[in-house]
RNA sequence: GGUUCCUUGGCCGAGUGGCUAGGCAGCGGUCUGCAAAACCGCGUACGGCGGUUCGAAUCCGCCAGGAACCUCCA
């Protein structure tokens, strides 16, 4: 393993080293989506921060069980409103559908947006509704240990009486007292003997549709419980990391270590990573604001707010490009500038391919490979190590032009090392264009067009060589003259 | 109101006591029939006021502005 890793600890609020609780092994859980709507780019950013996570894990040599989540049996969608519904039985009802089909049709979605962001699939990826009786038997557990109380079907869990024994709100750094004092009042909380128990069974009101049966009531599993029971199902336990997002650290991560605490007697998980958000106009994005923007939208370009279309690698590179811990502030000129980076970068790796070696190096391989891994081993600085990954471009365009000299050797570390974090790590790729070949007509019919102005220009045919450029530029097609001939892309 | 955090050059965004990232935009140049692209070069910024220190964007205090969580949320 090439460095030490040292990840942000958001129990301890400082980088710790990474030591796995089984050596060459890693448990990774994150919180994954709720299946009732299209992602939007605030989700891009924890799939892809655990993504490059995973991804850096798996390079250092550990073997990584990344298990992610699919929340498709709703959580309440809003108590004071007393509707009982929960968010995918509601959504079922506007649409007509059955809630499993919502869920299937933004769970086809998802994963359609995750592969087009080059996201790896994780190693297990459980549904909640797949695991109701080990939900249930959570349930029966922590009221057996006496943390949980049943009012009227449903089963709740008891904050009070598991503060006395062991500690609530270690991770959002809250105390009970404090939560007291200043937990609103919510209507329809009588059931509980405190407003700030939370459920872990849920009786269903007549017009929820998403139920099922249990020894306390026809219901449904509480908001927390799936994470506690599937992560422990999975991983063990005790495991090594959790993410998710910053917006889930209360109460939601709070809660799931009181079930696991309540349940197994002990905390499970050892490292919790939290990614902050995206903001737009210094505004955290979210669907309830109603500021958020779809991925789907981006890769298009149909949104009021968008200037253009985004690929889905200038995205993944836009977020690569903060910390994960930093917001992030969505604007068009950001993107439009990551995208504009990103061509510079992979150009680069393309250049990178035609260099022809020389006896000896002028130039630090070695060093700056060394500088871009401690950056992504220092709490994954994907920043630092794409601006070091900016001095490689530089350090590749000088080879090119013949002011730097590379041997044999420093340039196949410096191929591999490419390999290593443009593709392998950073999980970069090379977009689909049409002269990648999948189009064979039009491929022939621009080398025609290219061998006509050609010809135009060497006749000095300034007129028809200049029309032959500007009229494909119109209907979207750009010609490059470069020092190896003409290029063309679509725009 | 409580808790936590942020404020960096035109924009985005790193950086936790001296060596003063990076990208985009801009400017100058090379190349080119012209243009675009590409490449090379150029930017001493750190909310305000005090303090600690030989030295602070970086530590401490106060002030101003903003955000997140406290309710579903990535």
């Amino acid at each position: 393993m090439e460095n030490q890793l040292f990840i942000y600890n958001t129990l301890s609020r400082k980088k710790e080293e990474f030591k796995p609780l089984v050596e060459g092994k890693v448990g990774l859980y994150v919180c994954g989506p709720t299946v009732y709507s299209d992602s939007h780019l605030g989700h891009a950013r924890p799939n892809i921060t655990f993504d490059l996570l995973f991804r850096y894990l798996t390079f250092l040599g550990y073997k990584v069980r990344y298990v992610r989540n699919i929340t498709d049996v709703g959580h309440l969608e809003n108590e004071a409103e007393e509707s009982g519904e929960d968010k995918i039985g509601k959504k079922a009802r506007l649409e007509q559908l059955e809630p499993m089909e919502v869920v299937q049709k933004y769970l086809n979605s998802f994963v359609h947006n995750m592969e087009n962001l080059n996201v790896l699939p994780p190693s297990i990826e459980p549904r909640a509704s797949g695991h109701i009786i080990e939900q249930q038997q959570m349930v029966q557990e922590i009221l057996d240990n006496g943390f949980a109380y049943e009012s009227k079907g449903s089963v709740y869990f008891d904050v009070e009486k598991y503060n006395q024994k062991y500690k609530y709100g270690i991770l959002s750094g809250r105390n009970l007292d404090d939560i007291k004092t200043n937990t609103r009042e919510l209507d329809g909380q009588s059931e509980k003997k405190n407003s700030f128990d939370f459920a872990l069974w849920k009786k269903a009101s007549p017009e929820h549709i998403m139920r099922w049966p249990s020894k306390w009531s026809e219901g449904f599993p509480g908001w927390h419980l799936e994470c506690s029971v599937m992560s422990t199902k999975y991983l063990g336990e005790q495991f090594d990391i959790h993410g998710g997002g910053m917006d889930l650290t209360f109460p939601h991560h709070e809660c799931e270590i009181a079930q696991n605490v309540a349940s197994n007697g002990r905390e499970a998980v050892r490292y919790w990573m939290h990614n902050n958000m995206i903001t737009i106009n210094g505004q955290k994005m979210a669907r309830s604001l109603g500021n958020f923007i779809t991925l789907k939208e981006l890769f298009s370009g149909k949104h009021a707010m968008l200037q253009q279309a985004y690929s889905p690698m200038t995205i993944r590179f836009f977020i690569l490009q903060a910390h994960y811990r930093s917001t992030i502030d969505f604007s068009n000129e950001a993107l439009q500038a990551s995208e504009k980076g990103l061509e510079r970068l992979m150009a680069s790796v393309k250049t990178l391919g035609e260099l022809s070696p020389s006896d000896q190096s002028t130039v630090d391989v070695a060093s700056l490979k060394e500088k871009c891994f401690a950056a992504l081993s220092d709490d994954l600085n994907s920043p630092i190590a794409i601006a070091h990954l900016f001095d490689g471009v530089k350090m590749i365009n000088s080879i090119k032009a013949g002011n730097e000299k590379i041997s044999a050797s420093d340039l196949e570390e410096l191929k591999t090392f490419y390999q290593n974090i443009v593709f392998d790590v950073l999980g970069l790729k090379e977009e689909e264009t049409a002269d990648s070949g999948d189009n064979q007509a039009l491929a022939g019919a621009m080398e025609l067009l290219i061998n006509l102005r050609r010809d135009a220009k060497a006749n000095k045919d300034w007129a028809t060589a200049d029309k032959i450029r500007d009229d494909l530029s119109a209907i979207g097609i750009e010609l490059k003259d470069t020092k190896d001939g003409v290029e063309w892309s679509l725009k």
